[in-house]
RNA sequence: GCCGGGAUGGCGGAACUGGUAGACGCAGCGGACUCAAAAUCCGCCGGUGGUGACACCGUAAGGGUUCGAUUCCCUUUCCCGGCACCA
């Protein structure tokens, strides 16, 4: 054995080890657990990052742990291999997308196997292949068939100077970011993916997801957002816009209607179309409203701004004339894109009604006594619950009783009914860009549009392709666009829009199944397989990815191809990898991102950064804040450097090490010497241990007491590691692997009985750890002559003789401050420990004669004695 | 703006979910070994005061519940993620 510990000839053979055993291929096999663990597949960016290694590394340790545990476990690799970067890349340095994506695959699916990770290779995907995006397309018309997917308009973000859609990210401060024009909302024609017809479904299964974070489930909880309220009618006159109407409005509030003092619409809504035709001031305003993106987050921030229509609306109860207001605080894309406001009780309508100088009628009194009377609408909305005031013959009634009787009266005038409303939208999947599966549709002129037929799929995305970041290639392409109509035969167009790449990643889970089946988009052992029982991903996917995935899973079980219902039955969110960024402002407002790696910072006494500098030039650079590992922030860390210096184990200890796998990790390269200098202190015990002839094969029943004290100190240990890893946390696992070393480390002695702790605890020690650090794991447990390969080892599990313990230590508290501590045996009743406890030199000297007026004793704890 | 999460020594974090705050590790300081360095090993390491085996303070800030609060409740500040075309 080589008394030296070199990680990269360890970690070689190990893994060719793996290889030639085929170690984690698998097939279906009844008679065993079956345990599907998935990672989320990563974007092909060329660089493995932090966050890869984070992600991969939690989904490897629980791998290896099930197998160990006697599972049949999966765990496969791909690639989620569409998306714009490959554009941008194909842009700036004028490679074509197909080309650019395939070499970075390859570049990074080396970079991973350098890692060690238990992956079935056999079952990779990438999702840019036509074997993979032809079933997309073929489910694309069976759900368009079944009238899951439609076509209607939806709102984009329009650069008039590149005619480009834009993405939002690509979209700064209004500005589309190569052009730097002022971007408008465009409406195009899209084909959407009918979600909100699982809306219920969706919500109410969260609740039988007991392995998912709470955090996740409210998430998603929030976003599809299912709301009780009512449709409020407010009748318009023929006299208004030359027609009569009614404008329908969704309120969850309907007790505060007697209140409401105007109704405001967006500026996309047709009213507002109307009545702008007559008023060119109107029109204007809503051209302004027309300008910039469409993320929510802008819109939300910005300055309230609205205009009167000139236009006025009936209230269904009262009969008054309300005035109908364009704000740019109301979203077309909720409920009917119009509010009633009532500005005494809603922060936005109270903030605009006090800027436009709107009446504010408050018909809520609060129930709190010390509100009561005290109500002062002129200062703030008071948006609670409370008895109706000011509302005529509502006076009086709570928020239920008010709801139920305007209701009533609504429902009897035909002015308005109850109804659900969901925050949650269809989903639009058209995008107008190159590197993406094409939607399988044609256009016809006489036939309108028709699906492509089964036997014309796939349609192929061709690869020779340039790139120009104006418009999509594919509608200049005649070869790819000019086909026949599958039904009359004449010639028709076909759809150049490609689908949103969250589609790939909808049901790419179970395609690992299957991934060689050329006749059939799934199998049987898909459902072999399926659901996953442990997925691990980023928690920025907590709610698109993974609702899109539950969509999509119930869509394919509607359609007969799955039985499962749900995609996920255990989710582990993992933190993120987050670094500090650095930037410059460059010429015309464009920010350059400088890499942490290239940069100097300056820290002040306190070790708080203060200033930094760019290595290359010594000039100052901006700090950016910390934020998650982003191309486009340029803060990424390669992980390489780390691999190459001290290895994969190394890296894959120090990460797991570092912090708890949900929490966020801030990126600092201190603390990996640490896990190195670890793994080479068990590398020499190792070498100890075969200088005195390796494993041995039992533990004496008798021992010593400083032996039976070791080895209870080892299975504590390896019995809160146990623990720990139940419960996922496996920082601090690491942390017991290392307690147990140095506890091994002070049995020195070479007599028979410690030998045999020592190789007791040794090959506890190096089960515990193969799940991280597999490598020397697999290597010391041959050295050390354990067995043959540590994989097919048993789960170690802590003895309990070797736990029991006859005397135990309690904390002596006096008022509850921590005063000293007593010995009892552990078998002593309440009794005993009291007066054990009370008898005690620090308990006197602190009760002084005073009253003792309460014991407080928590078992195997402390004594709390209270003066 | 809305939804979700976070804040503990110089740093990453631990505390068995209401019961010894700071485990384990990093950095630092002191020592051993060495011609020397690296590596390795041993010791110290939240703050203030004190000669001391001691006292007080201390888990973002302020308040509350409790014999006892990092943990539960209320208020506030700052940071991070998501907001439907980044993946």
């Amino acid at each position: 054995m080589q008394d030296k510990y070199h990680p990269a000839a360890v970690e070689s053979a190990a893994q060719q080890h793996w290889e030639t055993t085929a170690a984690f291929h698998v097939t279906e096999d009844a008679s065993r657990p079956k345990y599907y663990c998935l990672s989320m597949f990563p974007y092909p960016s060329g660089k493995l990052h932090m966050g890869h290694v984070r992600n991969y590394t939690i989904g490897d340790v629980l791998a290896r742990y099930h197998r160990m545990r006697g599972f049949n476990v999966l765990q496969p690799m791909g690639w989620d291999a569409f998306g714009m970067p490959a554009e941008n890349a194909a842009i700036s340095n004028h490679v074509p997308p197909a080309q650019w994506t395939y070499a970075n695959i390859d570049d990074m699916r080396g970079q991973l196997k350098r890692l060690g990770f238990a992956i079935d290779w056999s079952r990779e995907i990438a999702t840019c292949a036509p074997s993979y995006y032809r079933w997309e397309q073929w489910l694309f018309t069976r759900l368009y068939e079944k009238g899951l997917i439609y076509k209607k308009l939806g709102t984009v973000n329009w650069d008039p100077d590149d005619q480009t859609v834009l993405a939002n990210e690509q979209v700064i401060d209004g500005r589309g970011w190569r052009s730097g024009a002022v971007v408008e909302k465009r409406e195009i024609p899209m084909y959407y993916m009918r979600i909100t017809a699982y809306a219920d479904e969706l919500l109410a299964a969260l609740g039988e997801l007991p392995h998912w974070p709470e955090q996740v489930k409210t998430m998603q909880r929030n976003w599809i957002g299912r709301s009780e309220g009512l449709e409020v009618h407010f009748p318009y006159e023929l006299a208004t816009i030359g027609e009569a109407g009614v404008l329908k409005v969704f309120t969850t509030r309907a007790d505060t209607l007697m209140g409401a003092t105007y109704v405001a619409v967006a500026a996309e809504h047709p009213l507002a179309a109307k009545a702008a035709a007559k008023n060119p001031a109107l029109a204007a305003f809503i051209e302004t409203c027309r300008q910039g993106g469409v993320a929510e987050a802008d819109l939300a921030t910005m300055e309230k701004k609205g205009m009167d229509t000139g236009l006025r609306v009936v209230h269904p109860l009262t009969g008054e004339y309300l005035p109908v207001w364009v704000a740019n605080y109301v979203l077309m894309s909720y409920g009917e894109g119009a509010v009633m406001a009532v500005p005494a009780h809603d922060e936005r309508d109270f903030a605009f009604a006090g800027q436009y100088g709107l009446p504010i009628k408050m018909v809520v009194r609060s129930t709190h006594e010390r509100y009561d009377n005290v109500v002062a609408p002129w200062l703030d909305a008071y948006a609670e619950h409370g008895k109706l005031t000011n509302s005529g013959q509502y006076d009086g009634l709570d928020f239920d009783d008010a709801v139920k009787a305007i209701a009533a009266d609504l429902a009897a005038k035909g002015l308005g009914e109850k109804r659900v409303q969901y925050r949650l939208r269809d989903w639009g999947i058209s995008r107008q860009r190159y590197w993406g599966c094409p939607i399988p549709m044609i256009h016809c002129e006489d036939c309108g549009e028709q699906p492509v037929p089964d036997e014309q799929l796939p349609i192929v995305l061709p690869e020779d392709v340039e790139i120009t970041g104006r418009g999509s290639p594919l509608a200049r392409m005649p070869s790819f666009y000019a086909c026949t109509c599958p039904k009359c035969g004449k010639p028709a167009r076909r759809e150049t829009d490609t689908m949103d790449t969250f589609v790939e990643s909808s049901w790419y889970f179970l395609r690992y199944a299957c991934n060689d089946n050329d006749a059939a988009m799934l199998d049987a052992r898909a459902n072999y397989w399926a659901p996953i029982d442990q997925y691990i991903g980023g928690i920025e996917h907590a709610i698109l990815h993974l609702l899109y995935s539950r969509f999509f899973i119930r869509a394919l079980r509607d359609c007969g191809l799955i039985k499962a219902s749900e995609p996920f039955t255990r989710l582990l969110t993992q933190g993120m990898v987050v670094a500090s960024s650095f930037y410059r402002e460059g010429k015309g407002g464009k920010t350059q991102w400088f890499n942490p790696a290239d940069v100097t910072v300056a820290t002040d006494a306190r070790g708080r950064p203060v200033g930094a500098t760019l290595k290359a030039d010594g000039q100052p650079v901006m700090l950016g804040g910390t934020e998650k590992m982003s191309k486009s922030k340029n803060n990424g860390v390669a992980p390489q450097t780390l691999i190459d210096q001290y290895g994969a184990d190394a890296a894959r200890l120090f990460i797991m090490f570092a912090a708890p796998p949900e929490q966020q990790l801030e990126w600092s390269d201190a603390g990996i010497e640490g896990a190195s200098r670890f793994l080479r202190r068990l590398w020499a015990f190792g070498c100890r241990l075969t200088s005195v002839g390796g494993a041995r094969e039992t533990v004496p029943a008798e021992l010593s007491t400083s032996l039976t004290e070791a080895r209870r100190e080892i299975h504590g240990h390896l019995k809160q590691a146990n623990h720990d890893f139940g419960k996922h946390q496996f920082n601090t696992v690491v942390s017991a692997a290392m307690k147990i070393l140095n506890e091994l480390d002070k049995l020195t002695s070479s007599d028979a009985a410690t030998v045999a702790v020592v190789s007791e605890g040794f090959s506890i020690l190096l089960r515990l750890l193969s799940p991280i650090t597999p490598h020397i794991a697999h290597a010391l447990w041959i050295e050390c002559g354990f067995g043959a390969d540590i994989l097919a080892a048993p789960w170690p599990e802590a003895a309990r003789a070797a736990l029991a313990r006859d005397e135990i230590e309690l904390m002596l508290q006096i008022n509850g401050k921590l005063r000293g501590s007593i010995r009892a045996a552990t078998a002593a009743s309440k009794a005993e420990i009291e007066s054990t406890a009370l008898a005690a030199e620090a308990a006197q000297k602190f009760i002084d004669g005073k009253p003792v007026r309460k014991v407080v004793i928590v078992p195997n704890r402390l004594v709390n004695i209270v003066i």
